[in-house]
DNA sequence: ATAAGTGATTTGTAGTATAAATAGGAAAAT
DNA sequence: ATTTTCCTATTTATACTACAAATCACTTAT
């Protein structure tokens, strides 16, 4: 389960490589970078890539290029935050406590309005859906296989939802929920530990009862809090 | 308050008009675009300029290009549903009453508890802030300045959860919310109406009780919902 | 019938040239 | 001395050309 991403474009490679650098902070917000030709020259790609990949950069709200001033990096409040880029580089790049605490409210106040939003509105397929989802939990072996079932869970049920918007959210911070899980699943001695909790919003969304699928949620998600808050120290270091 | 939207490069007129036609179904999803030598030439610019245009919107997830097969518009699925412009664009043209039910029930669960946790973390700066755009709201004489001091409530309100994840959603569907409000106070004979409700919002946070300010904006998101329904026709007329 | 190879087509990358904008300084006016 | 106007150098923006890389569709050999 190590995501290749493999990198196929050159301009992707760039927008990657600019993009950890700036999110990381190793570009400092307000410094300007060397001029397209000699920054391409450093980078060892054309002109035309350089400035392909910065058009994506700056769609991002990463960067700024005005004619004669020079690209500078833009202030964090600037970013596009919610993209899945920017997301997964703020991850690979040192996810502060502060960072993972945001994720966790994030959490707190998507899930269960969710879980409850697909207890009213979900379809046969949909639940199907779940169900596979939480058996291949239950026949996970390994915690990477756990991690993917668990992530394959909560998506079906925000698609569940029948809401774009709620599904596109989720699908963002997808990547980040990745790392997440498996931190918090790790510190658990028993990486099932929280199967049951799983059947019990399952079946609260199959019986159409939107309240106690919110409680149910919302227990599973303070759960993995605590198990992730357990391991303070080790919050910080990315493997990858 | 016709936000002029100049926009000054030619690339960025060409992610504008590529992307209305994606978002809007003129140009169909599965569907292969000329190639970018034609493509190029029957917009009028270069191939360069057209080619930074299409990085930007495949960065969206609109597109998808690959050798030899040419470019293809992506299905919706795909889209970069909460990136700022692709709302925008769905908002330009035609805003599905689907659309707007997803977007108040994102509201529904945003907000309230946005509002519970501002009055839990707020510092005075932001307090201030957000009784500055009350006071906007309170001396409003017409529409615009009305939305225009709304928008500022409900963001400041968000800033002030001091949680950038929260606040860049927001900020993303701060646009739509924008024609979305002004449509709400339209109906209203006073568009005042919602004036004390807001007061009680921002007293609860003042006094740091969550609970109180939850059920407030609750009520607050509840109300112009149901002005937006009392005028179900007139919801898929863009202007501009 | 199957496999390997070949060519044509489209995007990807590089390089060069010129246009447009503008920061910063020089010159002129007050 | 201060302000205004103008100029110029520098950097991004756009255009154009050429070639590389990938791969679909067809051909050929086995």
């Amino acid at each position: 389960m190590v995501r290749p991403i493999v990198v196929r474009s050159l301009h992707n490679q760039v927008i990657q490589e600019l993009g950890k650098m700036i999110v990381s902070g190793e570009l400092e917000p307000g410094k300007s970078l060397p001029r397209e030709e000699l920054l391409a020259e450093s980078m060892s790609v054309s002109r035309t890539a350089l400035r392909e990949a910065m058009k994506v950069l700056s769609a991002k709200g990463l960067i700024e290029s005005r004619q004669k001033t020079g690209t500078r990096v833009r202030q964090a409040i600037h970013w596009n935050q919610l993209d899945a880029d920017v997301l997964a580089w703020r991850c690979a790049s040192m996810p502060t406590d502060t960072f993972i605490e945001e994720l966790v409210e994030m959490r707190e106040i998507i899930e269960p309005a969710a879980a409850a939003a697909a207890a009213r509105r979900h379809t046969p397929e949909q639940l199907t859906a779940i169900k596979d989802a939480y058996d291949a939990m239950a026949a996970a072996e390994d915690l990477d296989a756990w991690a993917v079932a668990d992530l394959a869970f909560h998506d079906r049920m925000l698609r569940a939802t029948n809401n774009g918007l709620l599904t596109s959210l989720f699908s963002v911070i997808e990547t980040a929920l990745g790392t997440y899980f498996v931190m918090s699943a790790r510190n658990s001695a028993n990486f099932k530990l929280a199967l049951p909790q799983h059947f019990k919003v399952y079946e609260a969304i199959r019986r159409r009862q939107p309240e106690v699928a919110r409680q149910g949620m919302l227990k599973l998600v303070d759960d993995s809090r605590s198990n992730v808050h357990h391991q303070p120290g080790k919050a910080n270091k990315p493997q990858r």
